[in-house]
RNA sequence: GGCGGUAUAGCCAAGUGGUAAGGCGACGGUCUGCAAAACCGUUAUUCUCCGGUUCAAAUCCGGAUGCCGCCUCCA
């Protein structure tokens, strides 16, 4: 039985579907594409990632939504300074985004909605939270009426009134009650826009996500993921405005991945110290990454750094030297349910990837049974969203040969007692990234990753 | 100030009542002319601190302290 964190009922909740139709509905909250994708996305999508694997290997079908957030104040802000169309900044950073997602192993989403093109449905919305009293507008903006809704702050466990005194609290005029939140802003000069019937504008932040999600998946739907620092105040207002919207649970299970830090510091975009994406992932393999990520339960903060990478990279480099590349059948069974009960209790990656290098050791040991283990190594490995990387063969026949040779002469060198000389043949190819072992029965050799 | 989370070996990290998984590192060994790689072994009498409950506590209860996140755009 998968048991879930339920950061709504802030308890472990067994899984159960909302629909019968053994289908999971999955919305994940995306990136605002103002910014290349850091590693605090990686982390989040590789979560959903997990949640969706897991899923499948309980005998559901996923139906999943990744959407992108493609207007907003940033994006705007760019495109002043730059003089550059804002669809062009953002479709430049969903081309990188997608870069990133393809090189990650990641499971498709069925779709990747984004806000433009939603304007529409967006517009519906807010004109149901109007027409039902739950919105209003205020010169040329309309605003979320929150004290309307008695459940606003269950998610985040804020309280309204303790909100009110707070010190971070924008202030504007327009609003009726500092907490509202804006679901249409009036366009200003040189800002994109759209029409609607509460004037031009463009949608606020928080309710592409309702329009796009319900659009998707329906009015409820089973699970919505994101950051933890999402969740006051987006998706806190995502639930304001869908459930006055439609008079409906919305999500019954909400799902929120601990962040990156870096020197003690949440890494984000406002802080200017984020971990590039593209540049971790020239770095090291997505094999890493993964197991990086992995080797930390999601809802824990992680401290990031080139040291734990590093830590990261050597342990895969022994996990992989016992996966079968081709897979068998025959695996053990009682192994396999251990790891899957870790991760059916609440994604327990860390104590499966513990099943994993267990398993690595007794194949070590070479009992009888260490074809089996392997098996069942090579299909724990896959159903982590682990891919067996192709070797990029960077040698051509030429060099190849020429290798050999010198190694070849090594090796007489070697039988007349000639260290001096075949070690300065080792040293040599080394410097040139041609790592040389001498093992028992002669020396191989492989180029450095 | 409010809300939430967290504290386990040198470092990272599971474990929520039955006597401390796993990884990295370090050290020792096998192999080797040497080195490297690979493999084997060793590495927490104890879980931030102080009380309490229990036959039994890292785990439950009360209290203290530290660290982190959110309360402003964020994954």
């Amino acid at each position: 039985m998968l048991k879930i964190y339920n950061t709504l009922t802030k308890k472990l909740e067994n899984f159960e579907p909302v629909s019968k139709d053994n289908i999971v509905r999955l919305y994940s909250c995306g990136m605002t594409v103002q910014d290349s994708p850091h590693i605090g996305h990686i982390r989040a999508l590789i979560t959903v990632d997990i949640v969706k694997r897991i899923l499948i290997l309980n005998g559901f079908k996923t139906y999943s939504v990744y959407n992108f957030t493609d207007i907003d104040d940033k994006l705007i802000i760019k495109m002043k300074e730059s003089g550059v169309d804002y669809r062009i900044i953002s479709q430049k950073n969903i081309d990188k985004f997608f870069d990133v997602f393809k090189s990650l192993n990641v499971l498709d989403f069925d779709v990747y909605p984004r806000a433009t093109l939603h304007i529409e449905e967006i517009i519906d919305l807010i004109e149901r939270l109007m027409d039902k009293g739950y919105a209003y507008k205020s010169k040329d903006d309309v605003y979320f009426r929150v004290n309307s809704f008695k459940n606003y702050g269950a998610l985040s466990g804020k309280n309204i009134d303790e909100l009110v005194e707070g010190k971070r609290i924008e202030l504007n005029e327009n609003k009726e009650n500092p907490l509202d939140f804006v679901l249409w802003k009036g366009v200003k000069e040189d800002e994109p826009f759209w029409y609607s019937p509460f004037g031009k504008g463009r949608p606020g932040w928080h309710i592409e996500c309702s329009a796009m999600s319900m659009k998707y998946l329906g009015e409820t739907f089973d699970i919505h993921t994101g950051g933890q620092d999402l969740i006051f105040p987006h998706h806190e207002n995502e639930i304001a405005q869908s459930e006055c919207a439609t008079e409906k649970k919305f999500v019954k299970y909400w799902i929120h991945n601990g962040m990156v830090n870096l020197k003690g510091e949440k890494m984000s975009k406002s802080l200017g110290n984020v971990y590039g994406a593209k540049e971790l992932l020239n770095r090291y393999s997505p094999n890493v990454i993964r197991l990086f990520l992995l080797k930390t339960h999601y809802r824990k903060d992680i401290e990031f750094s080139v040291e734990r990478l590093d830590e990261s990279q050597s342990a895969y480099k022994r996990l992989i030297e016992n996966i079968p590349k081709n897979d068998e059948e025959k695996i053990d069974e009682k192994l396999f349910f251990d790891f899957i009960d870790a991760l059916n209790d609440d994604f327990n990656t860390p104590q499966a990837i513990g099943i994993l290098f267990e398993t690595v050791n007794r194949i070590n040991l070479k009992q009888n049974d260490e074809n089996i283990l392997k098996n069942t190594l090579s299909k724990m490995f896959s159903s982590l969203g682990f891919k067996m990387e192709e070797k990029n063969e960077r040698k051509d026949d030429l060099s190849k040969t020429l290798i050999e040779i010198l190694l070849d002469v090594r090796d007489r060198l070697k039988k007349e007692k000639l260290y001096d000389m075949a070690d300065s043949i080792r040293e040599r190819l080394n410097e040139n990234k041609i790592i040389v072992n001498d093992l028992k029965d002669g020396a191989v050799w492989k180029i450095e990753d």
